[in-house]
DNA sequence: AAGACGAAAGTGGTTGA
DNA sequence: TCAACAACTTTCGTCTT
């Protein structure tokens, strides 16, 4: 099947000039930011072409192209897709992709919230994509959205605030590296919005977050500052009499391994400034300093 | 000049009434 | 739902190396 592109004005969300429209799946789609301009819109052209009546007969098959009543608006169909936007042919391991969502829509698509679910899976899929999240947390995140659809938790939220929610869960439930700033800049919403709706899956669905341990980032940071295999494990040490003394308990695990750290380089007189560990981790300085004052003074370094 | 330190004011999230 | 609270950030002036 060949998808038919063609150039609209901008993107009323982010401004872009990539916005195209995908005749098969009758929707405007701006390729910057993902967003879904005219979901509603209507294709009624027949999606053959005859040019004898011989072909036209052979061609027609019952009823109207399309029917807007249908559940499905001929959904199932459409979603053999094996080119992309560019007319390029899909990777294998994409086409498996599209071939799983396709078998996933059919089976779903007798019950009404068939379309609410392909939107979002159509979220999900773009702002994986956009922040490079990988096929298991994106599965993760699509699971998460199916329950929330059948706990009746997405009705009065919508549906991109709920997908973005459960794509950030996912991240959070697998330890995969996406902060909230980040997903919430590529879905183009408010952060605010994005963090009630993962609380409330949180709550709602009953996911047990794992604990951000401050030795995850502990190694991380040694990892990318160069720091020699003997001054970390001194921050270990550091890390694991801090951990005794409930020091670390309530406390950004960030802040935690990087004052850690820091104070293993000075004992070892290893050079490294605050300012270079704060950056790697996305924290400041100043928690460097609060962290490591009152590790000093509780651990009487 | 760069890095470390800390005070003060502001922000966003959590908790408990 | 709202206010209190702790943790964290930003900003900025000062001190040390």
């Amino acid at each position: 099947m060949v998808q038919r592109l063609v150039e609209l004005a901008r993107c009323p969300e982010c401004g872009s000039p990539h916005v195209v429209r995908d005749e098969d799946m009758g929707e405007f789609v701006c390729n910057e930011c993902g967003l879904v301009i005219r979901e509603d819109m209507l294709n009624r052209s027949p999606e053959w072409r005859a040019f004898t009546l011989e072909e036209e007969r052979a061609k027609r098959r019952t009823g109207p192209p399309t029917d807007y009543a249908r559940y499905d608006k001929g959904l199932p169909t459409t979603m053999w897709i094996t080119h992309d936007a560019f007319g390029q042919p899909l990777s294998s391991k994409t086409r498996h992709q599209m071939w799983r969502l396709r078998r996933w829509q059919i089976r779903s698509g007798i019950y009404g919230k068939s379309r609410n679910l392909l939107k979002a899976m159509n979220m999900i899929q773009r702002l994986s994509e956009k922040l490079h999240i990988p096929p298991s947390v994106k599965k993760t995140a699509a699971i998460f959205y199916r329950r929330a659809l059948d706990k009746d938790l997405v009705r009065g939220r919508s549906i991109a605030s709920v997908a973005t929610a459960a794509l950030y869960a996912a991240c959070r439930l697998t330890e995969t590296p996406r902060n909230l700033a980040e997903i919430a800049e590529a879905s183009l919403r408010d952060k605010k919005e994005i963090a009630s709706g993962y609380r409330l899956l949180v709550r709602r669905l009953r996911i047990k977050m794992p604990i951000h341990d401050p030795l995850h980032y502990l190694t991380k940071i040694a990892e990318k500052l160069r720091i020699p295999g003997d001054v970390l494990g001194l921050a270990i040490k550091i890390l694991n009499e801090a951990k005794k003394e409930r020091i670390t308990i309530g406390k950004d695990p960030r802040g935690v391994a990087a004052a850690v750290l820091y104070i293993a380089c000075q004992l070892n007189e290893k050079e490294v400034t605050q300012q270079r560990i704060a950056e790697t981790v996305n924290i400041t300085e100043v928690t460097i300093r609060n962290r490591k004052k009152e590790l000093m003074r509780k651990l009487n370094i």
